[in-house]
RNA sequence: GCCCAGGUGGUGGAAUUGGUAGACACGCCAGCUUGAGGGGCUGGUGACCGCAAGGUUGUAAGGGUUCGAGUCCCUUCCUGGGCACCA
């Protein structure tokens, strides 16, 4: 008689083991097959781990063991993301400094969370951003690319968050509104720390190509670096101090078209634009625009009394000034053409300025934005206006007032935030020297503990009040000077953070050539595609900025990269103030580990995401019971039974396949139906003994625990997740001998029959059509064709 | 508005990529198991007609290509995601 499944006490048997015996940790000398298998770390929070990040966790930890069945010395490390906006905000909230939140939550995670799931991470190998081990290599990692001429101290328009009190850069403003607290976000004009991410956008766009990454989050990659092509046009300028103004245009086929010419409201140098007198009139209309709101008003804008000259035709067109044309794309400036542009068109609507249609082909209504033969272009009428684009930038070229141009959307990296919670930017600023680097022997610059880490609202850190960490010597002329005050953006920690990983071990650099080169690139990295753009694209920048200084060999970080689908509770993220967050560790209590880890993989595919429920959770329950049952029980050992072996091997391809393809859904499926088989054998005395080893095995990865327990109560010593213990596979002898064919009239399914595999054509026509059904059916008549495919179907047609 | 991805039983989801739609589960129904609880096992279960054999119909809607369409093409609707004053 068995004992009955008990998880709890197999799963916290089975941790204590591994745990002890350090199963979990890599030889990362070992130059033996390594494979980097990584998941995209948290940042942790009060509020714990959810479901949501638990399904995200099972199968990178799914992946990371099957790799390791397969011979691979896998490096599965986990960390924290601890720094930040978000970990600073809830600290606040509760009235505690963030160091020791941090600490309470990444204890709680790792403890109480990500070990109970039974994952192999490697906690040897931690990473915690916000632990000077680790942030001194952060610092380490702006001073490298301050010197290599990466990072920039400028003016720049920023968009300021009057809750969060600090700048946000362009991807946490989501329709003028903060993405944390959904403020409406301030124009402000600050001197900030930028990192030049689009000297690399051509790189980065044409190196997507050669990446194994999910294509959804490819697209994603693309569009924002938005690279557009188009033609830079000079335009003459009369009227005012500045002499001429180039302007960026995608459709250089239209310049015939422009009727006025449009700076961006926050120009720089727009005071240049105007007759002099005009400034004060120019400086008080700038004072009194709106901030960057969500609706964009496009009848906004202001004559400046100067002139454009049209660089073709010698026409003087109007110059205005617009805040719908932005200073920081293009040039700043754009030549406007009404009768073809939507924008154009409703400013020129506003201020009754002319519109003149040069693509012929547009209806009555709104700007036409397509392509057609070009009118009202002097010489190039007539001509389609793919073709005149062409001719008129010869034409700019030969006359020096313009050339073809590729402009992006990708702007470069702000990365200072004047907050407390985050690495300190290591740079002095000296009267004399300017902005000179702390030198690398007296980093980290540590975060100074104070009392106050509230945010100020001024545009400057907490750490400006910190007077005796804020005046220093200069390093180089040892004069008196102030430290930078900002901390560095999150997404900086977590750039580079696959390096450290490996290096974890060596406190006197950030990552260690010998390691770097044997375990970068990740050979899988897993995560949400919330992460696309930013966090991707910026480790991708950091590793070929690190790539150019020579200090690692390889230009990409992640050599694949897989979307997980998001999880959502009724149709809503999973957050605290929503009210709708699961809890993995009841399940988890309630059902085992095991069992909670298939049921969220069986949910749905991996890659999709979807609802939770937990409906069915009692399907896996059921399932790990037979499994317990099946596999004890099943001691027979003919091994050459021919058809059995046929299904065990197409178990191990099938599921070695879905794996592969991250189809944990459809893989658990498989070994259902092989589980259902095995256990009715065995409970009549037949099961084989090589039939439960293959279910123990293939069913490893996703329930660690109970194929651990039954692996050795079926009389092995060894760990059931030994590297290279995945069962061998034999193609041919998982081939079917027999199959069953459709058989069909006019398409309509009218019987089977079952044949030999591989039959031919011939042979199939021939036996379908001596079926009593399709006799009958036919009648006597002569079908007009049959269609025979192999091992499928035929097909008689009347 | 633009760009992606997707719409399959009562439910979650399968479908070798143009070849027997609904695998595997949940739920439900019936039967068995004599420890009455959300236990275990066996069988059934898209809809409609039929005692049955069998037939008709069926993958968001409509059209098309094909011997054959959930799968390919066109149009429309809906859902999710990304971008959205980026010239």
């Amino acid at each position: 008689m068995l004992d009955a499944y008990d998880p709890s006490a197999v799963e916290a048997k089975w941790r204590r083991i591994w745990e002890e015996r350090g199963d979990h940790r890599t030889d990362l000398e070992s130059p033996d097959r390594p494979f980097y298998n990584l998941a995209m770390f948290p940042y942790p929070s009060a509020e714990g781990l959810h479901v949501g990040h638990m399904v995200p966790y099972s199968g990178v930890d799914i992946h990371g063991r099957w790799r390791r069945l397969h011979g691979d010395n896998v490096f599965q490390p986990m960390g924290f993301d601890a720094f930040g906006i978000h970990s600073e905000n809830y600290a606040l909230k509760i009235g505690q400094h963030p160091a020791r939140v941090m600490r309470r939550a990444v204890t709680n995670f790792r403890e109480n969370q990500l070990k109970k799931i039974g994952a192999m991470f490697d906690w040897d190998h931690q990473v915690n951003t916000s632990d000077p081990a680790y942030y001194h290599w952060t610092q380490w990692l702006f001073l490298r690319l301050f010197e290599a001429g990466l990072a920039e101290w400028r003016d720049g328009g920023v968009l300021w968050c009057p809750s969060c009190l600090t700048v946000l850069a362009n991807e946490q403003v989501e329709g003028g509104h903060c993405e944390r607290c959904d403020s409406v976000v301030e124009a402000r004009w600050l001197r900030q720390w930028y990192l030049k991410i689009t000297n690399y956008a051509q790189e980065m766009l044409d190196a997507l190509d050669t990446l194994d990454w999910s294509e959804s989050t490819k697209l994603m990659q693309r569009n924002w670096i938005g690279r557009r092509e188009g033609a830079r046009i000079v335009f003459d300028l009369a009227g005012c101090e500045r002499t001429d103004v180039a302007v960026f245009t995608t459709r250089p086929d239209t310049l015939y078209g422009a009727t006025f010419v449009v700076i961006a409201a926050d120009h720089p140098q727009l005071e240049e634009f105007v007759p002099t007198e005009r400034r004060g009139e120019l400086n008080a209309w700038r004072n009194r625009l709106p901030g960057p709101e969500a609706e964009p008003d496009f009848s906004v804008g202001i004559s400046l009394g100067s002139w454009a000259i049209h660089p073709l035709t010698g026409q003087r067109l109007p110059v205005w000034a617009a805040p719908y044309v932005l200073n920081d794309y293009g040039t700043g400036a754009i030549m406007a053409v009404p009768a073809h542009d939507d924008r154009d068109l409703a400013f020129a609507t506003a201020h009754e300025l002319p519109v003149i249609e040069v693509i012929s082909g547009g209806g009555s209504n709104g700007a036409f934005t397509g392509h057609g033969v070009m009118v009202n272009s002097g010489e190039f009428d007539g001509l389609p206006s793919e073709e005149g684009r062409k001719r008129i930038v010869e034409r700019l070229a030969t006359a020096r007032r313009g050339e073809a141009t590729v402009t992006y959307r990708l702007r470069d990296w702000l990365i200072s935030r004047q907050r407390y919670w985050g690495p300190p930017i290591p740079i002095i600023h000296c009267p004399k020297d300017g902005q000179v680097a702390v030198p690398d022997d007296q980093l980290p610059v540590l975060l100074p503990e104070v009392e106050d880490f509230r945010p100020t609202g001024t545009g400057v850190s907490p750490l400006a009040t910190v007077e005796d960490w804020v005046n220093v010597t200069c390093p180089r002329c040892g004069g008196p000077a102030r430290r930078e005050t900002d901390v560095s953006d999150t997404f900086l920690d977590s750039s580079w953070y696959y390096l450290r990983y490996p290096s974890t071990d060596f406190d006197d650099l950030a990552f260690d050539a010998e390691r770097t080169r044997r375990w970068l690139p990740v050979d899988m990295y897993i995560g949400g595609n919330e992460h696309a753009v930013r966090h991707l694209l910026y480790a991708r920048f950091v590793m070929r900025a690190l790539r150019g200084m020579g200090l690692v060999d390889e230009p990409e970080p992640f050599k694949r990269f897989r979307a997980h689908g998001m999880i959502v509770k009724d149709g809503h993220k999973m957050s605290k103030s929503r009210g709708n967050v699961v809890n993995p560790d009841e399940y988890i209590e309630k059902y085992g580990a095991d069992t909670f880890r298939l049921y969220l993989m069986f949910l749905g595919p991996y890659t999709a995401g979807g609802d939770f429920r937990d409906e069915g959770i009692v399907g896996v329950t059921r399932f790990l019971h037979r499994v317990w049952h099946a596999t004890q029980l099943a001691t027979d050992r003919d091994e050459a039974d021919e058809v059995r072996e046929r299904r065990r091997h197409g178990l191990i391809g099938g599921v070695d396949e879905d794996i592969a393809g991250l189809h944990f859904n459809t893989a658990i499926a498989q070994l259902m139906a092989f589980s259902h088989d095995l256990d009715q054998e065995a409970t009549a005395g037949r099961g084989r003994r090589i039939d439960a080893e293959t279910l123990l095995l293939c069913l490893a990865p996703f329930a660690p625990h109970i194929t651990e327990e039954l692996w050795q109560r079926t009389g092995h010593d060894e760990s059931v997740h030994t590297r290279g213990g995945w069962p061998e596979h034999d193609a041919a002898l998982a081939a079917r001998t027999e199959v069953e064919v459709a058989v069909q009239v006019n398409g309509k399914l009218r019987g089977t029959m079952t044949v030999a595999a591989g039959t031919p054509q011939a042979e199939l026509r021939q036996r379908a059509l001596e079926l009593p059904r399709i006799v009958e059916l036919l009648d006597g008549a002569e079908p007009r064709a049959v269609v025979a495919v192999v091992d499928r179907v035929v097909n008689v047609v009347l």
